[in-house]
DNA sequence: ACTGGACCTCACACCCATGTCAGGTGAGAA
DNA sequence: TTCTCACCTGACATGGGTGTGAGGTCCAGT
């Protein structure tokens, strides 16, 4: 089992553009055996991992940050994993905050929306 | 009352820089009078207004899309509100997906937290 | 009158994930 | 074999909000 797939498939499954998968290991995200003549190969297990890159990168992270926090959950080393606690919790109250703005923002949002509502009523053809 | 202020104190009251704020009247989203000399002056008011424009662009909204949505609070005229109710509940949708999204993934991140902490206790020091 | 600070416009730089194009190699099907 | 398509590297483009600097005007305090 657990399939080798070649990088075409992996964007197909993931819906991250084959550009992007390319750019995610330059990065350092990302990881890829070569096949002979040098085509990446990936374990059908990664798609898991692009998905989740690409949820930390639309959560605001950049791609240094990322590679600073992924490493201490595939290999935990002693230090990495000291440098990298403060730096998760950190991104993660950030995040908070973040979701707490925009559940605000949401909430103006539907205000707006009301507010357009009414509006349309009270000017409705007569 | 309602107190005339210049673009410096307006950037002061609301955390935005002075670049930004005549970013926001270039794209139609702040509206400015002038001074003799051309100096912009904004009602007090304003400041509720930059604030929300501010949370709108961190919420992922373009200069484009504000001010198709703005007016429609601030002059509400019948055929701006008609196409605008729609782009609101889209926009209003999409903001709803990405907060779910942010909510899973602090769940992920809070995961690599514990991952981490769990491993840190394993290796402590003898 | 003079000085310093706040303001003006214009224009170019930056970030950074992603798109896109060029020019080339590899690999399976007809 | 030859066709076609997926893949490779490298490099330049893009968008959109923001930073920054040049060169100039305005205005309040001394």
């Amino acid at each position: 089992m657990t399939a080798i797939i070649r990088i075409g498939e992996l964007a197909a499954r993931t819906g991250v553009s084959v550009r992007s998968l390319r750019y995610y290991e330059e990065q350092g995200l990302l990881t890829s055996l070569r096949s002979p003549s040098g085509q990446r190969r990936y374990a059908e297990s990664q798609v898991e991992r692009v998905l989740l890159i690409q949820r930390l990168f639309s959560a605001g992270l950049s791609s240094r940050t990322i590679v600073d926090l992924l490493p201490c959950v595939e290999s935990p080393g002693e230090e990495t994993s000291d440098a990298a606690a403060g730096r998760m919790r950190q991104e993660r109250d950030r995040l908070d905050r973040h979701i707490e703005d925009l559940i605000r923002t949401r909430g103006e949002l539907d205000d707006l929306i009301a507010a357009n509502r009414a509006h349309r009523r009270e000017h409705a053809r007569v």
